[in-house]
DNA sequence: GTACGAT
């Protein structure tokens, strides 16, 4: 293990490259980690007293001139966020000699943009969402809680709980988080917005103070985390270390992310002050492993975002080298969650072989999500893509002002070509995708976020889990070939009690996606074109793999109640074993909690 | 077939 709470609680020891040398130091448990270790810091670090801290152009109109600069003032949305050598070279007075933990909160507590993203996050209307459906399957399944204070997180993490405003837990961390407390692997269904990263971190910082006796090997260079997050996109890795680090503030926990096209150098920097939970990208993660930077023997708690992409065909390999291949504990020493907004049947067979008798949990979207979300589909051919989109644009101009709007494509070459034609008829576009770098991908991002930008053109590495306030209306320039991916793209809007506008062209490449579309759009209660209903009726293929198993209600249903699964090792009744009357508390319709604010309810439920 | 994930 490293010292650096030897360092932080001891105050000795500045020189962060000695880490290892001072291994000796005196344990200190978690829960005690990062007290003050005199008067003197017992305040907290100051919110931005430098322009260090300054979030140019998070909030308000950017004040540079649009040039690529690198902007010190990401406040933690970009590069790892804190003490980025040669990106935030800008370490003020305020952190000098001790490691003292950057507030993570910022100035966020006076800035209105920050303020409504909190609500994005923490689902903050909930009293809309009580009566939303939860259907839980699996071997006794811990009943749900009503109030933060049913479960004792500690006092810091209490104290973060308030500092982010969430008043009462969404449905997904009442039933997530007390299931993760009783150390039982999770598969939950559930969309970003919904509260979801909470419902993850919560019980990992938690477990990890709690854990307070865990004695990590020593290897001066590499780093033993004991909670891995993976998650498929750098921005979306990004965002849950933004969130987990205001989780984890003053608990002692220590939070790290590593993600690649920003230089390594300052993440191995990170990763040697050591790291307790790492949030990383597959790749990233991969290449630390083989430099032996970091191993994941001691890893305790293992978390997928995004569960199901990282195990379709494109991630599916690299996630098995980690969690099968490396030196990871395996399912059962370890506690495994896996969370997404879709779970298709092939990807909760794979995923069954890294859990050890999960819970299953769907946090239902009845009353929310995509009824919120007007979803229109018309027949355009390729060619009339771009006039038919101007149209769009110019309503939507003349409709709301800052509004903005997200146009997805398919390909990162059709992404530049349209932002370029944008640009060129008088639309201020950017875009987002894989063959950018960094500092362009997290600049388009902000760009959009603030307004310069109302017009995003972007791959799907922006469809899932990005939390973009204020996006009125998703335009599915192309349609993806997955019907998933249309779900998760126009999430992206209706968020934060807002109505939101899907727009799709819809032509004959799209076919194979009709069927699903439109099974998709019926369940919304949207109204569905003839002219679709009659393509989805030709297609004698039923949508491939993305039929819907079972009912709208949750956006996937447990395998192991289908009958079409059982697992080997004997005594396999999934079918109700522990649950009270027909499979644990589903359908729980306001079971508990009560009086809703009525509709208005942000549709973070997808 | 494309996108995403390391350099």
């Amino acid at each position: 293990m490293t010292n650096r709470w030897a360092d932080s609680v001891g105050g000795s020891g500045s020189d962060n490259n000695s880490g290892p040398r001072t291994g000796r130091a005196a344990y200190v448990p978690p829960h005690l980690r990062n007290r003050p270790p005199s008067a003197d810091s017992a305040a907290q670090p100051s919110p931005a007293p430098s322009p260090a801290n300054d979030r140019v152009g998070y909030g308000g109109p950017p004040r540079w001139a649009g040039g690529a600069r690198p902007d010190p003032g990401r406040g933690g949305s970009g590069y790892g966020g804190r003490n980025a050598g040669g990106w935030n070279s800008n370490t003020g007075g305020w952190e000098r000699g001790r490691d003292r933990e950057v507030n993570p909160f910022g100035e966020e507590e006076e800035d209105a943009e920050c303020a409504s993203s909190g609500q994005e996050t923490t689902g903050i209307n909930f009293d809309a969402y009580e009566d939303i459906p939860v259907e839980a399957s699996g071997d006794n399944v811990p009943p749900p809680v009503n109030t933060f204070a049913e479960i004792d997180l500690g006092e810091a993490v209490n104290a973060n709980i308030r500092k982010c405003k969430y008043v009462r837990p969404t449905p997904v961390q009442r039933n997530a988080i007390p299931i993760l407390l009783a150390g039982r692997d999770l598969m939950a269904c559930a969309q970003t917005g919904s509260g979801k990263t909470a419902a993850f971190c919560f019980p990992i910082i938690n477990g990890i103070m709690r854990d307070n006796l865990v004695q990590r090997p020593r290897a001066p260079r590499t780093a033993f985390p004991l909670a891995l997050i993976l998650s498929p996109t750098r921005e979306l890795s990004s965002q849950i270390h933004d969130e987990a680090r205001k989780f984890a503030y003053q608990t002692g926990v220590r939070v790290v992310v590593a993600y690649g096209g920003a230089p390594i150098s300052q993440q191995l920097r990170e990763l040697e002050r050591g790291v307790d939970i790492l949030v990383a990208t597959p790749g990233r993660l991969v290449d630390l492993l083989e430099r032996a930077r970091v191993s994941l023997q001691m890893i305790k708690y293992l978390a997928l975002d995004e569960a199901d992409r990282m195990l379709d065909m494109g991630f599916e390999p690299q996630i098995r080298k980690i969690v099968e291949q490396v030196d990871m504990p395996p399912s059962g020493r370890r506690q495994t969650m896996l969370f997404s907004a879709t779970f298709p049947k092939e990807i909760q067979r794979l995923a069954s072989d890294f859990l050890a008798n999960y819970i299953f949990l769907a946090v239902g979207r009845v009353g929310s999500s995509t009824d919120l979300i007007l979803q229109r589909v018309e027949y355009v051919q390729d060619a009339d893509k771009r006039s038919h989109l101007m149209d769009l644009l110019h309503a939507q101009k003349q409709s709301e002002e800052q509004s903005l709007t997200l146009v997805f494509v398919e390909t990162k070459k059709g992404a530049d070509s349209l932002e370029y034609w944008l640009c060129q008829n008088g639309f201020p576009a950017t875009t987002i995708h894989g063959d950018r770098t960094q500092q362009e991908r997290e600049l388009a991002l902000r760009s959009f976020k603030s307004g310069r930008t109302p017009i995003l053109v972007a791959t799907d590495v922006a469809a899932r889990g990005l939390d973009i306030p204020h996006v009125a209306h998703v335009v599915n320039f192309d349609l993806p070939n997955d019907i998933d991916d249309y779900v998760h793209r126009i999430g992206r809007t209706g968020r934060a009690g807002k109505s939101g506008l899907a727009t799709a062209f819809f032509n004959d490449h799209n076919i194979s996606l009709a069927r699903s579309l439109v099974e998709l759009m019926q369940e919304a209660n949207q109204e569905v074109p003839n002219w679709l209903v009659r393509y989805a009726s030709r297609v004698s293929y039923g949508g491939g793999k993305n039929r819907r198993g079972g009912g709208g209600r949750f956006g996937s249903r447990d395998i192991r109640r289908e009958g079409s699964f059982n697992r080997g090792g004997g005594g396999g009744d999934y079918h109700g074993g522990g649950n009270s009357g027909g499979g644990g508390y589903g359908g729980m319709s306001g079971g508990y909690g009560g009086g809703g604010m009525g509709p208005g309810a942000p549709s973070a439920w997808d």
